[in-house]
DNA sequence: ATGATCTCCTGAGCGC
DNA sequence: TGCGCTCAGGAGATCA
């Protein structure tokens, strides 16, 4: 389940190793995700990737030609290189060849990724809903005390709402609240005033800290060059129910939250 | 307008 | 072994 951080280490695999070269040829299965794509997959041949960014889980290609590609994974979606015969695993959606013969694919089993190629000066919309990205230098705590005290959410549900603050998913919604001590139970509009800076400086924290190990692997999650990530062993709540709070030694709970998951230390989580 | 719930989809894990 | 059930969740649609 990439989230923010996957996304980002994805992104960079991305621009180190797809920016600058050109699609020399396209090899599609018919789109079956989540969203038709205003232009074929098939426009993409011919065409040179110029800068890739990122908008919370989003991706954004930029072509040679002023169009763009938006690419986001979902709960399943890969990008995986691969050389010249490799086997192709299933789900693969589509396969963009490079130059050299080396491919760039997109993987997604579930199917809830999404990947849009964009003609010159149609520019995708679907983040435009989206709020700062999670680690965008603009935020203070005062610009997230003001959205919080507008929410009666419960902070999960919060937290995990793109419009509010992008690019966080369960992961490390539930780790940032754990390091905050605040309860995911809490309403938003309840967090003292006092609360709110360590929460942003907490929400960042997780973020770079598991950044700077190339995310986490909970399921399936690999990088563009098939690598796993190395947070799961800095996890201290999530799905470890039942096991005892690395801070306070109380029982690690799980409950369901709109649906959701979510894990916290009922000893000192408030 | 806001928050809660449902839906999409497949693979994994489980019980029988 | 193998079937069928449940669960996981990002985000958009729909409901209250």
């Amino acid at each position: 389940m990439p989230e923010l951080p996957e996304v980002e280490t994805i992104r960079r695999g991305l621009e180190a190793r797809l920016v600058g070269r050109r699609i020399v040829d396209v090899m599609a299965q018919p789109n079956r995700l989540r969203k038709a794509s205003p232009l074929p997959w098939s426009a993409l041949a011919g065409r040179k990737v110029v800068a890739v960014t990122r908008h919370a889980k989003a991706l954004r290609w930029r072509l040679d030609d002023g169009g763009c590609v938006s690419a986001h994974l979902g709960m399943t979606g890969k990008f995986l290189f691969a050389g010249p015969g490799e086997p192709l695993p299933a789900h693969t959606h589509l396969r963009l060849i490079l130059e050299d013969g080396q491919e760039l694919r997109f993987i997604d089993p579930r199917r809830f990724g999404w990947f849009t190629v964009h003609a010159p000066g149609d520019e995708p919309g679907d983040t435009d809903h989206y709020g700062l990205d999670a680690l965008d230098p603009a935020w203070t705590a005062e610009m997230l005390a003001a959205v919080l005290a507008r929410s009666k959410a419960p902070l999960k549900g919060f937290l995990l709402d793109q419009t509010k603050i992008a690019g966080l998913g369960n992961i490390y919604v539930c780790e940032a609240l754990w390091r905050a001590g605040l309860s995911p139970r809490r309403l938003a509009c309840n967090t003292p005033r006092a609360a709110v800076a360590p929460l942003l400086k907490h929400i960042i924290a997780v973020l770079e800290d598991s950044l700077a190990q190339g995310g986490t692997s909970f399921n399936d999650y690999v990088n563009s060059i098939g690598e796993p990530g190395k947070f799961l062993t800095d996890l201290a709540v999530f799905q470890k129910a039942g096991h005892p709070c690395p801070r306070c030694g109380a029982e690690i709970r799980r409950i369901v939250q709109s649906g959701r998951s979510s894990f916290y230390c009922g000893g000192c989580q408030r």
